[in-house]
RNA sequence: GGGCGCUUAGCUCAGGUGGUGAGAGCAGCUCGCUUACAACGAGCAGGUCGGCGGUUCGAGUCCGUCAGCGCCCA
């Protein structure tokens, strides 16, 4: 034990000994009813953790302390989900590379020094090498921030969701869908990123509110007359395929059923009705084309609309054969040439060009009027989405929407109204979820497409890898029974160009940890999993993709319980993110505070609740850390040698005295609801509970028995005081165990051989047989008439030890007994000469008059 | 437009199933070096519990409504 206890130090000193001694190690011998599972979140590798990361996660891991001490064996692992499209954009600008599949590999490639402009074009192999290598370093860093953080992983559990473990158990999963009809490919409008050339699914969709112009554009009505429809997207035109109106819209009745012509491409188009065309929006009559945006494909789908595609992949318009067959013009020579002015161009440029053309022809009603209109975008994309028609990967969600619901219901949640998000995201769901990505890093679909004479691919004669083959990569490994020289060669194959989207992978964290696919004994016994933290952002993703997996393969939830925590917001209560500039990188207040300070921040905001980042309350936690470290000073130097047991013998308790009984009295009652408020996913209570009694303990019971203690240790007086510190104490300590590691470590370690962190949670039972005939009244009663007394001589501007000739107590019957039982305690901590008590009339107010000694 | 959450002392937040004069910490102010702790301790002051209505003997706590803020989804 130092001189000077401190906690500078503490985190070097103790994360490498829980290592060395595998403190946190899963005990997989024990049968799952001792397990208890944490399906943690692996954070996505991206150059440095944020102090939200250091928030949530600490959140979790001090109930997984919790259940630790309870005796449970705690499968705590913890991952890096390293693939997809954020550690490309990443090896992208830290590079300055881009991955062009065109390229040849290069063996001997090295990175530029400096990231070029523009990026350098770089083969796939190439490129995903790259990503290995960045992410290798990104995960060490993380680790060690962790480690420094005190979070009690089992590092043994580690995984990556690109490793071949996890690629392994992506295909294996993603086989028995197909295998079950489950997955399946299929050509359909798809939401399309122009920049990153990739599909997008519903999930990663954001809102963003940009500039637009409404154009109202006349369209022929054959016979005589027109109607005049308003759209932001003109330059859609020569796609339209049908104008829609509210069935119970008057002013459009007569055209419903008929066709019109569209202007410039004089194409006949339909005049129907759908319920979702706004009366109130525009003129009240939309033009549908295949396709502008999602309720496009919506009337395209249910109208049994014909499609005509324009927007091409690049988010160029491609060609449109006026004339031909599913082009049909009653002009075609004037469409072909008001088209070629528009092919060709970004979507951006056909509008300016479009409404020239529409200006010209005298079909622009007026001028375009500005307006600003939520746009869908990719979540990390820079211009808005597109929907393009493509073969893309489907899981089948839709047919299992209401028994997602109904296993949503049986999810315990942390809070409670969270479940509220997974519900409405379920029933707002409009489409199966689509699982490919047209990208390079990440788990490639484990399958090859046989070619017929003329190079083309047939369509359903999929080519399967063997089980034992997995993971493979249909780029460079082949079919059985080809050759590599058959590969893109007519009658020949060739392998899936894509990879799984990210979540596709991430959705198996239950399964990957706890390694499904080739540990059965081990998954037997950690699954379904206990606990799911995460935050609220990634229900609609992460928790309802985990749901959607488990429900597949096992007909069941993932966890039992799901724990969401909230975000971290910047001190001006904003929320903190990287185009804000307003991020905290957790390595600064760890170095600052001290861990045990970050963590009693992180660990005081409940489940649920954004959160402001705060510097006072981590100031506020280091002062409690250091006070646990003190006042465990104070009694070790006491009671030492230790009283409680001595050699392995529990010496049991002496006999104690009121005060003291009473204190243990009290603790019971702080160990019964603290231990509940864990068990109900409440850390946030528990530590509010135990802090406050901590304080009070150390103010005002530890002040009244402090003579007591001083005394010779063959009084019983003295040894009754003793025993109560020691035992009350080693509670204390132990209570604080999950949320202040460090210091409930050190602490413990001066009278305790083995870690805290594996010792038992404390139970009542510890506390002495006398228990049930203490007056847990008692201490609240005395601590009563002492803070009386020190506000008093505060007031007289006197010190605490100022001596007190004279001190009368008036108070009822009942607590003037209470009083009397303590009343020399009282007299030592008051510094009080001549104490009288005197029994007042039931109901009347404590009352304490002091006279002080001269100074 | 729909859903969810929040609105309690200057600040950050607690306040199961409604019940004595509404709590904590921080900041502020006062006092105090007392043998665990002066990068500390003791104490004081500070609130019409967002507005309005309702249920009730009684509401911060239940119901309705309005307003502001935030998030999710259209």
């Amino acid at each position: 034990m130092p001189e000077k206890p401190s906690l500078d130090g503490l985190e070097a000193k103790w994360s490498v000994r829980w290592e060395r001694d595998g403190t946190y190690r899963f005990d997989r011998t024990r049968p799952r009813p001792e397990v208890f599972s944490i399906d943690t979140p692996p954070p996505t590798v991206s150059g440095s953790l944020h102090v939200g990361h250091v928030f949530s996660y600490t959140q979790t891991d001090a109930l997984a302390r919790f259940w630790r001490m309870r005796g449970k064996a705690v499968f705590y692992p913890i991952g890096w989900d390293d693939n997809g499209l954020a550690t490309e954009r990443r090896v992208q600008n830290f590079y300055g590379v881009r991955c062009d599949p065109g390229q040849p590999y290069d063996p001997d490639f090295e990175p530029p020094a400096v990231p070029p402009e523009p990026a350098v074009p770089i083969s796939r192999p190439n490129f995903v090498e790259l990503c290995y290598k960045l992410t290798a370093t990104d995960e060490q860093q993380f680790e060690s921030v962790m480690r420094r953080l005190g979070l009690s992983f089992d590092w043994t559990q580690h995984y990556t969701t690109i490793g071949a473990h996890s690629r392994r158990t992506s295909q294996w999963a993603f086989l028995r869908m197909l295998e079950r009809g489950e997955a399946y490919r299929h050509d359909s409008p798809t939401l399309w990123d122009v920049d990153l050339r990739t599909a997008v699914a519903q999930a990663e969709l954001e809102d963003r509110e940009i500039p637009g112009a409404y154009h109202r554009i006349r369209f022929a009505v054959p016979g005589g007359g027109a109607v005049e429809i308003e759209t932001t997207r003109p330059e859609l035109i020569p796609s339209c395929v049908a104008l829609v109106t509210h069935p119970s819209d008057e002013r459009y009745r007569g055209l419903v059923g008929t066709d019109v012509l569209t202007p410039l491409f004089g194409v006949r188009v339909p005049v129907r009705t759908h319920h979702l065309a706004d009366p109130a929006k525009g003129s009240g009559i939309a033009m549908v084309c295949t396709f502008g945006d999602t309720t496009d494909v919506l009337w395209w789908r249910e109208l049994s609309l014909p499609t005509r595609t324009l927007v091409q992949r690049d988010g160029r318009l491609g060609p449109a054969p006026f004339g031909e067959k599913g082009w049909e013009s009653e002009d075609a020579g004037r469409a072909r040439a008001a088209y070629e002015v528009l092919e060709g161009r970004t979507t951006k440029q056909a509008q300016a060009r479009i409404v020239q053309l529409l200006r010209g022809s005298g079909d622009l009603v007026g001028e375009p009027r500005p307006i600003t209109h939520p746009v869908k975008f990719y979540e990390r994309g820079e211009h808005p989405l597109e929907i393009v028609s493509s073969q893309q990967w489907y899981v089948r969600t839709m047919a299992m929407r209401e028994r997602l619901l109904a296993l949503g219901r049986h999810l315990e949640w942390h809070p409670e109204f969270m479940r509220a998000r997974y519900e409405a995201w379920v029933e707002g769901l409009t489409g199966d979820w689509n699982i490919s990505r047209q990208r390079f890093f990440g788990v490639p679909f484990p399958l090859w497409y046989r070619l017929d004479a003329d190079g083309e691919m047939i369509g359903g004669d999929l080519l399967l890898p063997r089980s034992d083959q997995l993971p493979v990569d249909p780029s460079t490994d082949l079919p059985a029974g080809f050759e590599e020289s058959q590969r893109n060669k007519p009658d020949g194959f060739t392998g899936d160009p894509d990879v799984m989207d990210t979540w596709a992978t991430s959705s198996l964290t239950p399964e990957i940890a706890g390694h499904w696919i080739d540990d059965e004994d081990l998954f037997s016994r950690v699954f379904p999993m206990d606990l799911r933290p995460q935050a609220h952002e990634i229900i609609r993703t992460w928790l309802f993709s985990t749901v959607v997996r488990s429900e597949l393969e096992f007909g069941c939830l993932p966890w039992r319980h799901a724990a969401i925590s909230g975000w971290i917001l910047d001190p001006d209560r904003k929320k903190m993110g990287k185009s804000k500039g307003n991020v905290v990188v957790p390595t600064e207040p760890l170095e600052r505070h001290g861990t045990d300070a970050v963590r009693y921040w992180a660990v005081s905001a409940r489940l649920g609740v954004d959160t402001a980042y705060d510097d006072q309350q981590m100031k506020v936690g280091r002062r409690l850390a250091i006070k646990l470290l003190n006042v465990t000073k104070f009694v070790v130097t006491r009671c030492a040698p230790c009283l409680t047991s001595r050699g392995g013998d529990d010496l049991g308790p002496p006999e104690l005295r009121a005060l003291d009984a009473s204190l243990l009295a009290c603790l019971a009652h702080v160990i019964e609801d603290a231990t509940e408020a864990f068990e109900h996913v409440d850390h946030a209570r528990c530590l509010e509970l135990c802090e406050a009694f901590f304080w009070s303990y150390c103010d005002d019971y530890i002040e009244l028995v402090k003579a007591r203690a001083y005394g010779d240790r063959a009084e019983p007086a003295t040894l009754s005081a003793l025993w109560a510190l020691e035992t009350s104490l080693g509670v204390l300590i132990r209570l604080f165990a999950p949320f202040l590691p460090f210091a409930a470590e050190e602490a413990w370690s001066w009278w305790h051989e083995g870690s805290i962190h594996i010792a038992s949670w404390p139970e009542v039972s510890e506390l002495g047989a006398e228990l049930p005939r203490a007056r847990h009244e008692l201490l609240p009663a005395v601590s009563a008439v002492l803070g009386d007394i020190r506000r008093m001589k505060s007031e007289q501007h006197r010190s605490l030890r100022a001596r007190v000739l004279r001190c009368s107590v008036s108070a009822p019957y009942d607590v003037i007994e209470l009083v009397s039982l303590a009343r020399d305690d009282l007299s030592a901590a008051a510094n009080i000469a001549a104490l009288e008590l005197v029994a007042a009339e039931p109901g009347s107010e404590l009352h304490v008059r002091i006279d002080l000694e001269r100074e």
